[in-house]
Formats: structure tokens, sequence, C-alpha cells
DNA sequence: GATGAATGAGTGTTCATTCAT
DNA sequence: TATGAATGAACACTCATTCAT
């Protein structure tokens, strides 16, 4: 299951160029080019555009959920559930491609691989509502004050703050989302605390 | 500066194919196709692909931004400011061709477009900001509860919350993404209600 | 529905290309490169290599219909029924491309195509063998010896004849062939004689 | 001279692939994967394509040739001389890839192997024209009626059924190759006990 | 305004072949 | 013997663009 070095390279030329240009945008040439080799000899390692553009979804995919899971890991009880995260999130995205590439992969993929990809990325997704989920009731503690109604809907509001991020980081700056995260994340805080005071007193 | 009806014809094919598939992903066959007439007959009404990219990008822009107008302009004084926008954007995105491809076209410009699309883009945002501070103004009343630096703060997290609304639209349905608004605006209003009680009372 | 002289000449550079090489082994590079012309520009004039090949086997069996028609209608009443295309099929051989290619073609076309050009290379034979039977009819005059048993058989057997003289062309030399077509023929006028004979006396 | 066992499974498949796809259709990597080799490894055991396909072709020969030999053997001295192989042909066509692979290779062989085939095919229908003409004495018996020059064009005519049965096997069914044969056998036997007779009769 | 025709550049893909291992 | 990797050449096909008509 261990991939040849060679083939890891064209891996993660293919995450690059997804990234930067989409399913249909990047070609094999500039890929094959980037790793030093002819086109052609893409051939050796992958069936096709559709089976690399696949191993480096799950590529990508795989890094960005262990990313996410340390995030969630490192974060002290005290902190406002994810929030560390989103910080890591924006430092992250100009540097890694995998990221980017995640993102992105979702836009365009041709016809066939859409419904392969709205898979995995459900499943990102899913992972992220339960890590956030699990944090949220370490952070209200014992008490315990908050309905499942409420709970549910902090996280949707929670992966809706996660997308926004990505968004602004899409299309303008870290300095931006992080601004944008600021405001979103103290709106967040008011809500949450007014809730388990409000649930905690009888 | 008014469009023969042809060239009108035009814009509005590109701006669906540019809708489902990008800059680059869309053909000016398939446009030229939806129209009925010949690939080579495009260059009678412009110069290039990129020309016609602007074109069909300003005219999505102008329905959007009225579109937006109209959604502030019918808003009650009472409701939560911005929301019915909001909501309206849910509604509206599986009609208009536009907002899709707004939302697209951002995403992969060639190189040469990316500055002239970024500009639009962030005056288009700029007008939501002003328009719901506008309207938060209202909402707040005579009391004029908020600092500046409430204002701004909630201003951003309303264009995120917007943003966060058109990520869950492309990616998923109208029905996840009103479960996403419902979730967010709440966690906005109890915000919102809270600094303006604190606020308003000495 | 008449071609313009370049589709006209590309046609005819494709029959005989599809005629030396069948259909995968024939190139558009070089099928465009005998027009003189560039392989994209092939795309102006014929929506893919498979509309190509139809348009070349319709134009080769048009032409060949009508050859046989000529030769069917120039023989001569007391003439061995069928023997005057026979002939002219030998002689033609080295010089029609588009016999070479109706005889090609049928070997080898892509997944697609087979019951398209199956459909016609029967509806070709069928007027073979009707043309036959019109002739064996004239030949054997007024008495009508023959049941229609007889008749019948010998129309698969004139048949056989004609697939024989073809398969010796493509594979031998024109002498070679008129050597079994006067073999063949010999064998058949005697069978036929015979038959004609014995029907006729009581 | 003997094969190894995988170089024997190599010929095998590539007699299958050749008869279904002639030279330039059937694909290294195709045989390869029918054999569960690397393409590459077919190196190991032919030098190139051509040398893969001459010895197919001489493997496909001598199997057909020894069916032949063996046909004519087991002809009874009253049958219609060469009868009995037609019919085999017929009934085996279907089974024998090696069958199929002989008629179809000689159709489009690559340049170099052109006159390679064609020695070869000569040889073995010189094989058939021998066989034949021994069953023909045979058959005529002492008497021996017939003249060298009636021999000769017999045996023309009878290649020249083999050919017409093996088109009509290529391009249609057995059961129309199969009344193809009964048509042409019956004119044949016609001629030729015509012929017995009159050569018979001082 | 519209079009048929042409084109250079580029797409993903397959091919037979080579070679170090 | 067998293979993974590489490669140049070719494949059918699409692209945006040009231009004479």
């Amino acid at each position: 299951m261990t991939r040849s070095p060679a083939t890891q390279r064209i891996v993660c030329a293919a995450v690059a160029h997804f990234a930067e240009a989409s399913y249909d945008g990047a070609s094999l040439s500039a890929i094959a080019e980037a790793v030093g080799i002819r086109k052609a000899s893409l051939y050796a390692h992958f069936a096709s555009k559709e089976a690399l553009f696949m191993a480096a979804f799950e590529e990508a995919l795989g890094i960005e959920r262990t990313f996410a899971d340390d995030c969630f890991n490192d974060e002290s009880d005290r902190a406002l559930p994810g929030l560390r995260y989103c910080h890591a999130l924006i430092r992250r995205f100009g540097e890694s491609a995998h990221l980017r590439f995640l993102l992105r992969a979702g836009y365009m993929p041709p016809g066939t691989l859409a419904e392969w990809v709205d898979a995995r990325h459900e499943a990102y997704l899913a992972q992220l509502n339960d890590r956030f989920l699990a944090r949220l009731d370490d952070w209200q503690g014992a008490q315990g004050a908050l309905c499942a109604m409420q709970r549910e809907r902090f996280a949707l509001a929670y992966l809706g703050i996660v997308d926004s991020l990505q968004v602004k980081l899409i299309y303008t700056t870290a300095e931006l989302a992080l601004a944008r995260l600021e405001a979103l994340s103290s709106i967040f805080e008011d809500s949450l605390i007014q809730h388990c005071k409000s649930g905690n007193t009888p």
C-alpha cells in the first residue's frame, strides 16, 4: 500500500496543480513537467487523470483530517470550542496546497467523480462536526446545560463559520479572514455563553 | 451603450455557461450553440472570450446588485437586519444563473482577469456592507446603542454569514443552506440583542 | 445535399485511406495531409472519424451500386447471367479505391458502426441478387424452365462466386482472379445449362 | 525448438487477439494481460510484435494444415471430393481462433510482413490444391476420365469455393455459409459428373 | 452580422519498445 | 524470466482565434 517515491512525487505535484486550477484546468503535461518526467510516463503510475485525481484527493483528505484531529486534540478545555482549528486553518491556508486542493476540488470534478468527491467531503465535515460536539460537551462541563437542539444548532453554526473562513481565504487574504473569524467567533461566543447561563439557572 | 437583442442573448447564454463550468470549462462553441449561431459569429459581438466574460460578469453583477438592493429596501424595520436578503438568496440560488455565475466566476478567472474580477466583487460586498449597516441603524432605532466597533463587527459577521450560505448552496442543497441560516441567524440575533440591551442600560 | 469541393476531396482521400488500412489503421492526420490541410481542419467538415467513415462508405457504396447496375444493364441477353459484372470487377479492382474500400470496410469497423455497415452491405448484396435473378429470367427466356428453388440456388452460388473473386483480388492479382473466374463460371454454366435442358424436356 | 509453457501460452493468446483485431488492432498490453504477465515481459519471449505475429501465424498455420489433412484423409472415396473439408470448415470457424486468425491475418499485415505472410498462405493453398486433386483422382477411379485441363479447372474452382465460404463465415453466420456451400457444391457436382460421363463415353 | 473554413496549440490516452533491476 | 518505469510517436479530438466572403 506504500507508494514508490516517484509515485508520491506525482501525487504531490497533482495536489498542487489541482489546487491551483481545479480538475479541468490542470493539465497532465504540466504535472508531468513539474515532476520531471514525460506525460506518457504518468500512465505507469496512474491509469487515468481521474485515477490521479482520486489519489491526490485522498492524500489531501487524509492529511487535512489528521491536521484537524490534531487541532482539536490540542485544544485546551477552557478555549472556545473549535476556535483553535479555525485559527490554524488561517495560518495553514497559504502553506498547504492540500487544503486549497480540498476546497477547490469539490467545485468542478467531472460528472463521474462528483458523487465520489461529495461522499468523502461529507465524511470530512461529519468528522469536524463530531469533534466540535465533543469539545462543546467538554467545555460546558458537568452542568450539561445545552439541550440537544441547541447542541445541534451550534454545530451547524460552527461548520458555517469554517466554510465562511475558507471562502474568505480563497478569495482574499489571511488578514481579512482573521478579521472575519474574530467577528464571527465573538457573536458565536456571546450566544453560546448566553445559552449556557440561561440553561444553568432555573 | 444599449445592446442589440442578439448581443444580449449571447450574454445570457454566457452567464449560464460560465455559471455551470467556470471560465476554463465553458466553451465558446457551446455558448454559440445555445444562442443558435456559429462560434465564429460571436466575434462580431465580442473581441475575445475574456471580453465576453467581462460583459457577462457585469451583467450578472448589475442584476444581483439590484436584487440585493430590492431585498434591503423591502425589509421591514423590525426584522433582523439583512435576514430578508439571506432568505431570498436561498430561494433564488436555484433559479438565477446570474447568482451562480458570480459565485463561480471569482474562483477561476484566468490570470489576467483576476484583479478585474476582484475589484468588482469587492464593490459588491461593500454595497452589501453599506446596506446592512443602514438597516442595522434603523433597527436599533433612536437609541443608537452600538458603538462603531460593534457596528463593524456585526457587519463583518453578516458578510461572513452570506458567504457561508453561498458555499452551502453551491456544494449541497437549499434545504441544508436554510438549516445553516437558521443556526447562524439565531446566534447572530442572540449576540445582537445582547449588545443592544447592554449598550442600552447605563 | 451537394458537397463543397473541399469536402468532396476529403471524402475521396478518406475512401483511399480506409481502403488501404481499414478503419483503425487509417489516420486522420494522413487523410488531412493527402488533402493538403491540417488535421484539425477536418472537423470543419465532419464531426468525427466515424462520421467521415460513414460519408466515405456511402460515397463508395453509391458508386459501386451504380457501377453494378450499369454492368447488368449493358449485359446482352445471351451472355451468361452476371458474367459481365464479374469481368468488370476484375478489371476495376486495381483502379477503384471505392471497391477496395467496400471490401475492407466491413472487416473492422469499430463496435458502434458494425451494424450500420452490415445493413448497407446487405442491401448491396440484395441488389446484386435481384439483378442477377432478373438476368437469369431473361436468359432462360420464355421457357422458364427453372423452378423457384433452382433460381434461388443459382443466385446463392452467383453471390458466392462474386465474393470468391473479390477475395482473390484482395489477396493476389487480377490475373489469378481471372483464372478463378473462368473455372467457376464454367462449372456454373455447365450446371445451369444442364438444369435448363432437363427442365425443358418432359 | 520446443517452446516453454509460458511462451506457448503467449502464442495462444496472440492467436486469439490477432484473430479478433488483426495486426494493428491487437495490442501487446491486451495479449500480456490475457496471459497474466506484464507487457514488458513479452520481450523476454519475443523480440518484437512482428516476431510474435510470425510465431502465432506459424502456429495457426500448422494446426490448420493438420486439420485440413485430417479432413481429406477421413473422406470416403465416394464423397464429393473436398466436400468434407468444407463442411468441417463451417463447423470449425466459430470454435477455432487459429482459423479466424489465418483468414484475418492475410488481410492487414504491416508492410514488412506482407510477403512473408503471402508465401505461407500460398503454401497452405497449394496443399489444399494437392489434396483435392488426389481425392479427385480417387473419386473418378480407374476410368480417369478428366483431362489435365479439367482437373486443374476443378481444383481452381474448388479453392474458389473454399475462399467463398470463408468470406461468408467472416462477414455473416455459419448458417448462411452452409446455404452457400450447398448451392456451390451442387453446381460443382453437376459439372463434375457431367464431365466424367462425357469423358467416359467415346 | 454572420459564416465556412482553416489553424496552432493543446487535451488525455495508447502504443511498441527499451532498460536497469 | 519478469517487471516497473520511462519514453517518443502517434492517436482522435477540442480550443479560441482569424479571415475572406
